[in-house]
DNA sequence: ATGGCTTCATAGTGAAGA
């Protein structure tokens, strides 16, 4: 089974990208942040025309998430269900038994902005729910957008960003606390290139330089984690023409024991 | 250097992203 997660940054920009995408790796979920658009603008005829159904949650401008699977997905719901909130960033949904939570965690924008205490209530309210989803679900796996570099060497500059939204101590914490629900980085279990990242800034050739972090995840309950064999990330994707900032993640997991 | 690019909403520029 494999599982992606991919932050288009506008899927009306991206649909090219995502049909190419779909076509080369044929995912068995593919999760989707910052779709940019309305529902009724979700380009559901072409994600069909390439043999793919989907589900989401979006609206005008901003955020907006969905998850394209080949047959379709079950039990679907979106948000999180303690928190009244108007941003569209969450949805979830079983596909092969396995309970596929989507996630486009807030920016934050700066530690001193309101949106950055916004992040860390979303936060707490996102790990609040993931406690009973995981105790719910054994095959689980939480993938998305987490605007947070979780350590050092996910981080091109540490000392530049130590402190800086993204890569502040709180929000390590608050990764560490959904890490400590039973999930793993599936991107850490395997040898990896050193300066790994899955997003680079537009400005000042950011990917031609290398200039990334690493802030989208897809982490593991232990029963898939067990079941893993690779996790990588797609960086043709963010070296193509009109690219997304960010590159997908993918995960592999072994097809015997799930 | 608080910029740099890209997108959206808009018809000038401004907000937001990370």
């Amino acid at each position: 089974m494999k599982l992606a997660t991919w932050n288009v940054n506008s899927l009306k920009v991206r649909l090219p990208h995502v049909l190419e995408f779909l076509d080369r790796h044929k995912p068995d979920a593919l999760c989707l942040q910052e779709l940019k658009l309305e529902d009724v603008n979700f380009p559901l005829a072409a994600i069909n025309a390439a043999g793919y159904q989907a589900v989401y949650s979006c609206q005008r401008t901003y955020n907006g998430v969905a998850i394209l699977t080949p047959t379709a997905a079950a039990d679907v719901c979106s948000g999180i269900p303690s928190l009244e909130d108007l941003q569209r960033r969450v949805i979830a949904a079983s596909v092969n038994g396995v309970r596929v939570i989507c996630v486009y965690i807030p920016n934050g924008e700066a530690i001193e902005s309101e949106k950055y205490k916004y992040k860390l209530d979303w936060l707490k309210a996102l790990t609040a729910w993931l406690k009973q989803e995981v105790a719910a679900h054994p095959k689980l796996a939480l993938l998305g957008d987490y605007n947070i570099a979780p350590e050092d060497r996910d981080v091109y500059d540490p000392k530049a960003w130590a402190g800086k939204v993204l890569f502040s101590d709180p929000e390590k914490a608050a990764f560490k606390e959904i890490a400590a629900l039973g999930l793993t980085d599936s991107f850490r279990m395997f040898d990896q290139a050193d300066k790994s990242y899955s997003w680079w800034d537009y400005r000042m050739n950011g990917f031609k330089r290398n200039l990334g972090l690493r802030i989208d995840h897809i982490l593991l309950s232990p029963e898939l984690a067990k079941a893993c064999t690779r996790c990588a990330i797609d960086r043709d994707f963010r070296a193509k023409e009109r690219p997304s900032d960010h590159a997908p993640v993918i995960a592999e997991i072994g097809t015997s024991e799930i």
